[in-house]
DNA sequence: CTATGGCACGGATT
DNA sequence: AATCCGTGCCATAG
């Protein structure tokens, strides 16, 4: 890097600025690709060598030899997870899945958004494969903010198929994430997002009946009419439209809203692609956990050696160029090398830590810092940050959720107030709870309940007594 | 008077 | 250095 700074600019470089460590660190696998096929592209130095693939059982790998799964012993120490590079080229071919299914309306689908792609991986396991063609249909006709334009009926002629099915279709859409997509109207979109709120939590009486006919109160925020209109107090009414404003969205593509609570789970940041999948080694409950680090490429990339050779016979007035070209491929190269090297060791560690939450949910989650974690790595702190920041991480069970996640402090904490709320018999209040978490060896003060029950969705004592009873939205 | 939410402060984390 | 987080204090609503 100091060399690069007084080298002449002779090519400025583009939008790729130098390749540091550093900037690639914070890079997501999804964009890591982008960077690094520019520089396919525009270095000649550069090449991309075939995947490797395991001798034994085919998976594809970065590093020759057997990949880390097979040459693991049958029964390995639990507690050590298997952590390897693996190329997916699945993952990052967005539309891929949608042009396979052959769309109705193709133009649509390339560019405009990933969303599609990713509500239709998360239930293609339920479709029928006859149903893929309407899920994609549906999918690739939503407008930005993730509502449906077109009529069921329309689609369902489209496809001479019964209108019923169309609507099963729709319904499993409706319910992915982010919650409320393919709605053909901000209303249904909110009553999806409640309905499936209300399987986890308690939701406000009437809540249901707002949405239905006080809409257009609820947007104007005209409160009193509202209460009028569904025979409560203005008060209720008004806290009635704070949790959906805080717990609800009526434009399900638009992130920005705020995030959407689901259950203890908080769904934010959901658009990404995985960085790293974990899943168990082969369904056993109690197996080794087996990492896989998403290779920004399907291939590994190595300096030329033809360009290597071919540097001196190189003309004088490119000669510079050329090497330029090559010491900017060997540090791309080393610099990818060593990002590899850290996310490794970095999710082995953390995995290891984490492998209860991993396993069993939330409750279980370690509090853990990315400081403590750059100790032990002997890495400085900001390489951990980088590490994590924006990435994503699928589990076992498939949810995708924020790397960021395994370092909450809170969670479990909070997830143990859900569950006292969950079970108690009258409202708890604030301090109430705040004396039961201490008694399970949680010490928080009572201020910080309220925090963390906000930030669950979770009404306050006062207004949770009145809709114990009437939760289910009907 | 009690339960909560807002503001803001300090210490920890990034 | 910037940000996040837990908390205490105070005003307010019930």
């Amino acid at each position: 890097m100091l060399l690069q700074t007084q080298a002449p600019l002779t090519r400025p470089l583009t939008t790729a600025h130098l390749a540091t460590t550093m900037s690639l660190m914070s890079l997501t696998a999804l964009e890591l690709r982008e960077h690094i096929e520019a520089q396919l592209a525009s270095n000649p130095a550069l090449e991309l060598v075939e995947v490797q693939r395991c001798p034994s059982c085919g998976r594809p790998i970065a590093e020759r030899g057997p990949c880390a799964v097979c040459s693991r012993p049958p029964v390995g120490m639990p507690d050590e997870p298997i952590v390897f590079i693996s190329p997916r080229e699945d993952f990052y071919n967005p539309s891929g899945h949608l042009h396979a299914e052959e769309l109705p309306s193709d133009e649509t689908a390339a560019e405009t958004e990933e969303l599609p792609t990713y509500v239709l991986r998360q239930i293609a396991p339920d479709l029928a494969p006859d149903d893929r063609r309407l899920a994609a249909h549906i999918l690739t006709s939503l407008d930005e903010d993730g509502l449906l334009t077109e009529a069921l009926t329309e689609i369902a002629r489209f496809h001479h198929v019964p209108l019923s099915r169309v609507e099963a279709v729709l319904r499993l859409i409706q319910r992915a994430d982010p919650v409320g997509v393919g709605s053909p109207s901000p209303e249904e979109a909110l009553l999806v997002q409640l309905e499936v709120l209300a399987e986890t939590r308690p939701v406000p009486a009437l809540a249901d009946q707002a949405i239905r006919q006080g809409m257009e109160q609820l947007s104007k925020r005209h409160f009193a009419e509202l209460a009028k209109l569904l025979g409560i107090s203005t008060a209720r009414a008004k806290e009635i439209a704070r949790f959906i404003s805080d717990n609800l969205n009526p434009y399900p593509a638009r992130t920005h809203w705020g995030n959407i609570h689901q259950g203890t789970e908080a769904a934010q940041d959901v658009y990404h692609f995985p960085d790293i999948i974990i899943s168990q080694l082969n369904d056993a409950p109690d197996s080794t956990l087996v990492v896989e680090v998403i290779s920004p490429l399907a291939g590994r990339l190595r300096i030329n050696s033809l360009f290597r050779q071919s540097l001196q016979m190189a003309p004088a007035d490119k000669s510079e160029q050329w090497h330029n070209d090559l010491e900017q491929a060997s540090l791309l190269i080393k610099c990818l090398q060593q990002r590899n090297h850290t996310i490794v060791r970095l999710i082995q560690r953390v995995t290891a830590i984490q492998r209860s939450f991993i396993l069993h949910g939330d409750a279980h989650l370690e509090p853990l810092t990315r400081a403590s974690l750059a100790d032990e790595l002997e890495v400085h702190e900001s390489t951990i940050s980088r590490a994590v920041s924006g990435k994503a991480v699928q589990l076992p069970n498939g949810r995708i959720v924020p790397l960021k996640k395994l370092f909450d402090r809170s969670l479990h904490i909070r997830t143990e107030l859900c569950q006292i709320i969950a079970q108690e018999k009258r409202p708890l209040t604030d301090t109430e709870i705040a004396a039961l978490l201490k008694k399970k060896g949680y010490k928080v003060a009572r201020r910080t309940v309220a925090k963390y029950r906000s930030m669950e969705g979770i009404l306050p004592a006062h207004l949770r007594q009145s809709l114990q009873n009437a939760v289910q939205v009907g």
